[in-house]
DNA sequence: CCAAAGACTGACTGATCACTCTATAAAAAT
DNA sequence: ATTTTTATAGAGTGATCAGTCAGTCTTTGG
């Protein structure tokens, strides 16, 4: 692993523990196994390198889901590949999905650039207008349904993560709680 | 107002604009209008006054919560009741909201008592209890009901503020998320 | 009316921390 | 082969900040 990932793993894991305060950037030098010098080597300023952690655990949850997506299928399929896919990732990625999370209420949030804000939404925001347009969904504004969607996400990763459950019980429960939620937002007539 | 409500109303503002690490501990004496050393006389520590801050938060919302709660009507009715006047608590106390979900992010979490949770907890806790037991609910773990409907009001929250919606039209997505958060958890016929 | 306790002040301090600077080594470009 | 660029190091620095301290003012209880 070069140095950068070095950088980016350490400070990962210690801003997870002790909150991007609590941890001082000698310290993610020295957990990186680089002098103190090379950190900034890599990132300008602090702020640069939980920004670009930030960007970077992002980037690689889109590419995932990208790559599980099949373009082809119908979009129930497609969000709910989504919805499991995304549940999975956090759950292999605790870390990751915690930053997601800690970032988002902190002050970086805002040194996040709108064209970095749309790639990391294009995805999702593109089923949602399918979902509207095709009048699968209930007739609710594109923004609730998709806070909806997002919020019950984190509240299921909440519930994974705070219950030890088996793979398969996990399973269960992401793949009954997609149902819960698609017959939530969709008109479905049984 | 005394001295320590206007440490805690200034530590509040600047808080959540300036995060954590953001604000100095100077900063927030002067907002108050207090010494330095005052601050210190009230909080032994920052972080004292960041856990006092988020206690007492936590404190008025149950309170107030608990004062629009009819303990003589049905289960529905007060899950209705505690949806809605958490939301429009939320609405009005947006800076105290928003500083919760910070806390919660963030490692001063882990200094709040396990007692502290557990009074913070016992409304809810109570309500959804009785849910499970009289079978109202569909049968799923507590918990999963608990965190989907946590993570529900969060997530309509976050639509509201970031709409800026009449009075009238916020009641309105209230009552209808609530009646899909209804139909989602509770096994009704109709 | 007095003494003790509590509230309050703000200058001060020791520690910490983000970031710089100088130097060297390695790699790439010419 | 030589210059230029890039990578790495780590000691050093100026600023900042949480928390202290020694003392003054205010309240309260006897």
């Amino acid at each position: 692993m070069d140095k950068e990932k070095e950088i980016l793993a350490a400070a990962l894991k210690l801003f997870v523990e002790f909150g991007f305060h609590g941890t001082p950037t000698s310290k993610i030098a020295k957990e990186a196994g680089v002098a103190n010098g090379t950190l900034f080597h890599y990132f300008k300023t602090k702020e640069d390198l939980i920004v670009g952690l930030y960007i970077r655990i992002k980037e690689n949850l889109n590419g995932y889901l990208l790559s599980k997506v099949d373009d082809q299928s119908t979009l129930e399929t497609r969000m709910k590949t989504i919805y499991e896919e995304s549940l999975q990732w956090a759950l292999i990625h605790r870390d990751e999905f915690y930053f997601i999370q800690q970032f988002h209420f902190s002050p970086h949030l805002a040194k996040v650039s709108a064209e970095d804000i749309e790639k990391q939404t294009r995805l999702h925001v593109g089923l949602l207008g399918e979902g509207v347009k095709s009048k699968i969904f209930k007739s609710l504004p594109v923004g609730l349904i998709g806070t909806i969607l997002g919020s019950q996400l984190y509240g299921v990763y909440q519930y994974l993560v705070s219950n030890d459950l088996s793979a398969s019980k996990q399973k269960q429960v992401i793949d009954e709680t997609f149902v819960l939620l698609w017959e939530m937002i969709t008109n479905i007539k049984q």
